[in-house]
DNA sequence: CTGGATCCATAGCGATACTG
DNA sequence: CAGTATCGCTATGGATCCAG
């Protein structure tokens, strides 16, 4: 029960996730970047500054509740900035931190092949379900 | 209701992500990847074929009711393969698609950003938190 | 060994109402 | 406009037991 890693892999991927340490460095961040509403808020920031309404209008179906969580949220951990002005009516400007533009990078990437592949997992899909309706 | 998008942005990433059908992407996507374990099951299977148990382990904390799941969702969207030995006791190989190994590359990004940017992230998390404890 | 079925606790999230 | 507070539903996920 000392060595049970397979050899044969050589790791196609640039850096191994299947330490310990680093599942929950990942599984930290997915918690963050994987919820519903996290990339999707970043992703608007990315094309600049935001108000608050802003954001939520341009992400159609958010809550205010969600979208005030998800800020917080990010804000918490250092990827977006939160500027309030005290005016009347007030006014809070939403802007991605230099770590929060960092990951706009990964993130794009992920946003990238949803698009590229989002017809073939959708397809997939099709299959797989006709296949269980038809063999129950 | 019809144009209510900004244009100053120009889109700092490759792909814009907040035009409804692409957000619809996106999300659908993410519900698959960014659920507690299907990127660390990817990953591992990045590193070659795994039986049941062997993902099991290699994860650890992951329930069995969980990891069936998971790879049953996987399979659905045509990331892994599920071939079953008739043997006893029975013996059942995973294994990513092509469309499975494609996911690997945008994943691995976000695990590296993951890893290189927790400390960032944890430090920042701790100054949040003591300002908001002071504040109240 | 693989995994289905069930029970149960909690977290996520939306809807709504209220405040500065 | 930008939140906060509360309620209630549902999805998520773990534990356990059962079966091929």
């Amino acid at each position: 029960m000392t060595a049970r890693r397979r050899q044969e892999g050589t790791s196609v991927i640039p850096g191994n996730l299947h330490v310990p340490e680093d599942c929950r460095a990942v599984s930290e961040v997915l918690s963050r970047v994987g919820d519903k509403w996290t990339i999707l808020v970043v992703s608007e920031l990315g094309n600049g500054s935001r108000r608050f309404n802003e954001i939520r209008r341009s992400l159609g179906s958010i809550s205010q509740r969600m979208l005030t969580l998800t800020l917080r949220g990010l804000e918490r951990d250092g990827l977006v900035t939160r500027t309030v002005f005290p005016t009347v009516p007030p006014r809070v400007d939403y802007e991605l931190t230099k770590l929060g533009r960092s990951l706009l990078e990964p993130v794009s990437g992920i946003g990238l092949w949803a698009r590229q592949n989002r017809a073939a997992i959708q397809d997939a899909r099709q299959r797989f379900d006709a296949a269980v309706g038809s063999a129950a």
